[in-house]
DNA sequence: AAATAGATTTAGACTAACCTAAAAATATAA
DNA sequence: TTATATTTTTAGGTTAGTCTAAATCTATTT
């Protein structure tokens, strides 16, 4: 019966705890969902209530398998509901993160695992990011940034590390999908952008978009 | 902006509408919704505040054309997605309902077109009960009750005016479905049952039931 | 038409989720 | 290591949606 909110928190502070380890602190957290700190401080006590967090006063904190499983189980519909949606709905990668935000709280697990088979079984996201399974386990991916190649090196784009709107239509932009083959032409010193070669077009990428472009070396 | 809640008070006022004629009553939104009666006289000042209904103390209700116009969304979203439900994750009718009662509050008209698209526009949901359109049209189907044929006449089974989960699994069971051909065959004054022929198999069906069937008499 | 029953509204209160401002704790820097 | 800045918590308040109990209005019945 986690409400809304509930699972709004226990998914940012899932998502703040990749990033930094030590756990998610309430400045963070209050950044991540748009609220005051107080209000989050107020709820972190609820949560630990709950025993879907581990709080004390003044640190950072995690998630307790409880919490945990809440917050993957929330991932794993988000992203379902982001194949559905540009898989047979045909919206663009970029358009659909508020929508399946909406989605992701529907609550039925018959529905999401009947979901998950009519969208075959998919194991990545439109942005490339994994789907946990419904045992909650996440299948990581072995993948680089783009920068970790060196020239005459070919990877195939696997996700994206920037998910923003202006990114993904950049990239749409440059014709570059998941799963493109991209090789590196050549790097400059200068301004450690990229020359590279996906498909039969030629490219020019700024370091900063290297960066956030994930890319695999074996098929 | 209208809330989950305000679109259920909404709902429920229209479809309470389309029984009385006179509006809505407290004591039958308040029923309907499962809250108290006082919570419900509260809430309508609300609603009359913002323009969704029409209320004088004491009196019954009825929606305003924003009102309306927001219910109608909500009952094409509604059945749009227990056609999505049905036809494409494979539930059977009597398991849709409150699935759809969530997802109807999905707030985007971009996906709920796009989804009538990838349902190839459905005219009725799977209970037989008309889907409205982009406009808000509801294009009704001119049907009658079981009841209203004589023996010898036939009818296409168009919908159920009780769509309560035993009543669907009662005609799943006598394989009874929208669309299927019936012919009566006999009339018992006894106790008004009807014997009938569906397809190449003959059922007794009691005059509850067949009261509760929709039936059209030309194809 | 008065009495009673039933429906509706008002009064007062609760909870969840939020807020701002002030206080307290922790971290950083001189 | 003391002063300052930043982060976090506490205190007190708001709003939406709910409740029960009591009061009031409307409808029904004799």
């Amino acid at each position: 019966m986690a409400s809304n909110t509930v699972e709004n928190y226990l998914k940012a502070i899932f998502q703040l705890s990749l990033k930094s380890d030590t756990g998610a602190t309430t400045n963070a957290i209050s950044e991540s969902l748009g609220t005051s700190a107080a209000t989050v401080s107020d709820m972190l006590k609820k949560l630990d209530n709950q025993k879907l967090i581990d709080y004390k006063k003044y640190q950072a904190v995690k998630l307790t398998k409880k919490g945990q499983d809440i917050a993957i189980n929330i991932i794993r519909k988000h992203r379902l509901w982001e194949v559905f949606l540009v898989d047979k709905l045909d919206f663009k990668w970029d358009e659909v993160h508020d929508l399946a935000e909406e989605l992701e709280h529907i609550d039925s697990s018959e529905l999401i695992n009947r979901l998950e088979t009519f969208l075959d079984h998919p194991k990545f996201d439109p942005h490339g990011d994994p789907i946990p399974d419904k045992d909650g386990i996440i299948h990581r991916q072995e993948q680089v940034s783009l920068t970790e190649l060196n020239v005459g090196q070919t990877g195939y784009v696997t996700g994206v590390k920037d998910s923003s709107r202006a990114f993904l239509q950049f990239l749409d932009n440059q014709k570059i999908q998941l799963g493109n083959q991209i090789t590196i032409k050549e790097i400059f010193d200068y301004d450690q952008s990229r020359t590279v070669l996906s498909g039969d077009t030629q490219h020019s990428l700024s370091i900063q978009v290297c960066k956030n472009l994930f890319v695999k070396t074996e098929i």
